[in-house]
DNA sequence: TTCACAAAATGAAAGTTATTCATCATTTAT
DNA sequence: ATAAATGATGAATAACTTTCATTTTGTGAA
């Protein structure tokens, strides 16, 4: 005969206990998996370390790579967030997109281990499709699409250029070279990379001295020339 | 007392059975892998595809990843040769590149399996730098950097563009491209990705309207129309 | 050909993990 | 207080990888 709210609390009391414990075994799973990597952590490492029985990982996550994507959407959360917060606060979409490239280096960088986890399990589901791996990694790159088709519609980018592939250049990018910067441990050196990508991305102006293109720009460069100076001497 | 040229081809003769041996158990792999995947892909079955013991397997190879950086390395001595060779028959930096990025586009989702090896055996970073993935992948990168320091001299980027950087850039968005073909299903859009990346990392010409480009094309224009309009009245 | 020996090959056994499940412990509801 | 439900446990199981004591095979000498 006790309330409806005494029963709802001690349900939420019980709830809380479970979500502690998830928690526990997230946050442990997530600082090993940082430490000695994914495929080196056991289940009973995990267990071990959250203080419970190997079975009990069980009761709250159906195996390990269901532990992973716990730990991944845990990450994913914030990064998404962010980054948003960080596009938000800017206006010109060349300084949008500045920011978002090292905003994502600096995280990526500094969760390498744990993004690992993303190519090792990526390329084993099945269905990549709808998995939930998939959605977060689609709710933080819609981020960046905002960004781009906002930039080529202000004519940063040719009209036609497409924005998903603008996204796949953007993140490949930033995925290569945060590569290179940890095998060269030289993790500082966002600043530059950075920069090297901006340049191609937005032309440097000072590119192309005897290209194709410019030999084709000079020589309508001249011809425009030509035609200024007949039709300036017409024209009187 | 046998003179020493029948020992050596002797030992030679059994060379080449382990030789041929060796062979057919990478090719037995390299086939199941491609198959069912590196991790559903058990030392048994390679032993039964290459009919030898799965003890056998072990005098080859020190262990389950060994035979996978085996594979590899066939797959990228193979990818490193032709990659040198299409490359070689091209003179343009621009052809080169554009040739580059669909032959490796190409090779990666034809061998799309095999490559989840690199991400599955989960370098960490200590070692990297010493090991043997790490040997083959910079061989072949090596053959980009050649080219886009040409590139870079010929004036078809500015000139003091990071080849490496280039290289991130142009690898890592490759990387990503194929990811995303792979996902929508779409493996013969590589056409379109490459002409997409060709347009951003050469400029497309048409891009951003108030930049240094799109001055020329506003001349043009006002040229264009003050002849229009000359020829109008001229022909009265 | 036969023998002794070294090199290769074998597969049963041992070692590692992930995962399950019968059993025990703790709450909750009556 | 007690039955029912829920949570937790860790030994047992299953699926592999890896090892190693034996067996088989190939080779050169007698």
């Amino acid at each position: 005969m006790s309330n409806s709210a005494a029963q709802i609390s001690q349900t939420q009391t019980r709830r809380q206990k479970v979500e502690h414990r998830e928690e526990a075994i997230i946050a442990a799973a997530s600082s090993l998996f940082n430490d000695k990597g994914y495929r080196k952590t056991t289940i009973s490492d995990i267990a071990r370390q959250s203080g419970v029985a190997d079975g009990t990982v069980y009761l709250y996550f159906k195996n390990k790579e269901d532990v992973a994507r716990a730990v991944l959407a845990d990450f994913y959360d914030g990064l998404t967030q962010s980054a948003q917060n960080g596009v938000d606060a800017l206006s010109s979409p060349r300084e949008r997109i500045e920011f978002f490239a090292r905003h994502h280096m600096g995280e990526v960088i500094g969760n390498w281990r744990i993004l690992e986890i993303v190519s090792t399990l990526g390329h084993t589901i099945d269905n990549y499709e709808g998995s939930d791996i998939y959605a977060l990694n689609r709710a933080y790159s819609t981020v960046f699409i905002r960004v781009a088709k906002d930039a080529i519609q202000q004519g940063e980018f040719a009209k036609d250029t497409s924005p998903t592939i603008l996204r796949d250049i953007f993140f490949g990018s930033l995925e290569y070279g945060v590569r290179t910067l940890m095998i060269k441990r030289q993790q500082n050196d966002i600043e530059n990379f950075v920069q090297g990508l901006m340049n191609i991305l937005f032309g440097s102006g000072q590119a192309r001295n005897g290209a194709v293109g410019n030999q084709l720009a000079d020589r309508l460069d001249q011809a425009v020339s030509r035609m200024e100076q007949m039709l300036d001497e017409n024209e009187t």
